[in-house]
DNA sequence: GAAAAGATCTTCT
DNA sequence: GAAGATCTTTTCC
């Protein structure tokens, strides 16, 4: 078991990494609106900093379904943040998206945000109201739409950066942020 | 431009 | 009852 903990840990940094660059498509109101993803944080059970770490709740069962699903979460009270399931079933791990580049929808996205630029998709809560990502999406399949993920190829890793995560408390030092380098959607540069 | 504060509510203790 | 994987606005340099 210490094994499988060791490299549920490994995998869902590895496709946090994986994740850069790869695009969501969200279809609302007869409108496409897509995105690349260019900023993730990775979270799994054995991660104090991570909601699964005391097991399952009512809140992050989305969290244990199967890997390619979404687990949503509302957080200090009026925004959303979308993560992508990588652990599976018996073990809750995701990877956070923090930022995206956004491709297509800009007007739709100005709309929700009243903001323009790089302010429409910097920051994982921005990006949940520019793609009107909600709980009803918690534990979506995203296969399918009204919510997909594309995937693309993997970045060669002189342009990804790590980082320390944003935002928390415990295990504040670990290496678990990751962003393409030189983008100006990342969050925090 | 940085720092501080306020908004606002679900989940878990 | 408090904490929290955040964002906006205001207030100061």
């Amino acid at each position: 078991m210490e094994n499988y903990w060791h490299w549920l840990d490994v995998l869902v940094k590895e496709a946090a990494k994986r994740l850069l660059g790869c695009e969501i498509v969200r279809v609302i109101d007869g409108q496409v609106l897509r995105g690349r993803i260019v900023e993730t944080e990775a979270y799994d059970q054995t991660d104090p900093a991570s909601h699964t770490y005391t097991g399952r709740s009512i809140r992050n069962e989305a969290a244990f379904r199967s890997a390619g699903y979404a687990y949503i979460y509302h957080i200090y009270g009026l925004h959303n943040c979308l993560n992508i399931v990588t652990g599976g079933e018996i073990a809750g791990a995701a990877v956070l998206i923090r930022a995206l580049e956004p491709l297509q929808g800009f007007e739709y996205m100005e709309e929700r945000r009243r903001q323009t630029g790089k302010n429409l998709t910097n920051g994982p809560g921005k990006l949940c109201q520019a793609f009107s990502i909600t709980r009803e999406l918690n534990g979506h399949d995203l296969l399918r739409p009204p919510l997909q993920l594309l995937q693309e190829p993997a970045l060669p890793s002189n342009e990804i950066v790590v980082t320390t995560r944003i935002g928390i408390t415990k295990a504040a030092d670990e290496l678990r942020r990751f962003y393409i380098k030189a983008n100006p959607y990342v969050s925090k540069l």
